[in-house]
DNA sequence: AGTTTCACCGATAGTACTATCGGCGAATGG
DNA sequence: CCATTCGCCGATAGTACTATCGGTGAAACT
């Protein structure tokens, strides 16, 4: 008689079973150190089965990481895709806030533990995290470069990453400020982006 | 014959021994959870005396955040007071961000410890760092107030909030931009951040 | 059918840490 | 000078977790 379940398919579930334990424990965001022996326990399975999947704690703990965090800069990439297709340069650069902020406003767990990392030494989730970082930086310079900000000499280039290390800094502020209640309204929040970048623009007319 | 040293300096000198023993743990960013046991051995002492001092490492931990943030917030405070002494408007306005920036950087770990714990659950340095950004907000905030920025209705309140997290969140990111050699000068930094409160002081013309 | 493989498991050795207990000896106080 | 207090300590019970080992039964292979 045929099986219910091939091997292969049967050990490809439990793994499932487990990372997806690691996720909901690890957004659920009590946990701080998230045991291998806790993300068994809720994926219902035995400790010893967690050491056939992963070699060790930090095996898993990569694992979710780029899982997670990927997931996270590729929505937050696909809502920038969408900003460019507004009608008017006006419209186009608030939609450049407005986007990015229903994404982090959409998935708060996920937002909310990409900052509680970010920061952390020498951890797989702290590398992770500050991956995503250094990548949206660069996406936002990009944006900024296609909006006409020069960008030949060197000097040009780190003030360019100045501004977008603020215009990110400002939206996760102001995102985290709406997740805690704070600020009600989200188009008041793109708004106040918007003017954010009507003063780092100033800085285009810099020289040195 | 009277003894070296009475019982009561003798012990206020252990329980010193110890915080600063943990305070150097802390701040070597190394250690995450800080163990009782791991202070206690860096102060050369036994396992037991530390209860002796703290009821438990959570005690510990209340102790010694509110002495390391409160240290930071009056190193930030009396640095703001600083800059009030500056000739021309124009040149308070720079102080306000130069001086800030110069504490941050003269206090590399201090100020990364700050961000590593800031979003701790339940934890007391996470509480005491999120009551230290509460307490900043506030305190910018009354500048901008200073600075003739409206504040009568709860509209206008909040928004003062929002433009002093911009600042603050700003100044950070940049901070540690400039800790981690991204970007070496701090006078270019501190101009980058003038010109942010060029864009959002015009949210002073905002109705609502 | 018989043999091998392997996903899973219970048990457990090893490690790290928290917090307590009983006792020692020096400071304290009559 | 004697009794008491108390700051410190070594030892250790208790807890939580990591990672491994040998065994079991069902799938895979021949």
């Amino acid at each position: 008689m045929a099986p219910a379940l091939t091997r292969r398919a049967a050990k490809e579930r439990t793994r499932k079973r487990l990372i997806t334990a690691a996720r909901d424990l690890i957004l659920s965001g009590h946990e701080t150190r998230l045991a291998a022996s806790a993300v068994a326990k809720r994926a219902r399975v035995a400790g010893a089965t967690f050491y056939e999947h992963f070699r060790s704690r930090d095996d898993l703990l990569k694992a979710l990481a780029d899982d997670l965090f990927d997931e996270l800069r590729e929505k937050l990439a696909k809502s920038r895709r969408e900003a460019l297709a507004a009608p008017s340069n006006e419209e186009k650069l608030r939609q450049e806030f407005q986007t990015p902020l229903d994404v982090l406003a959409a998935n708060p767990d996920l937002f909310r533990l990409s900052l509680r990392v970010r920061h952390y030494p020498a951890s797989p989730l702290g590398d992770s995290s500050r991956r995503l970082s250094g990548n949206t930086r660069g996406d936002v310079v990009e944006e900024l470069v296609a909006r006409g900000y020069p960008h030949d000499s060197p000097e040009e280039r780190r003030r360019l990453e100045m501004i977008a290390d603020v215009h990110i800094a400002a939206t996760e502020v102001l995102a985290l400020g709406y997740l805690s209640g704070r600020y009600p309204d989200l188009n008041e929040v793109a708004d106040m982006l918007v003017l954010v970048t009507h003063g780092t623009r100033l800085a285009r007319g810099w020289r040195g």
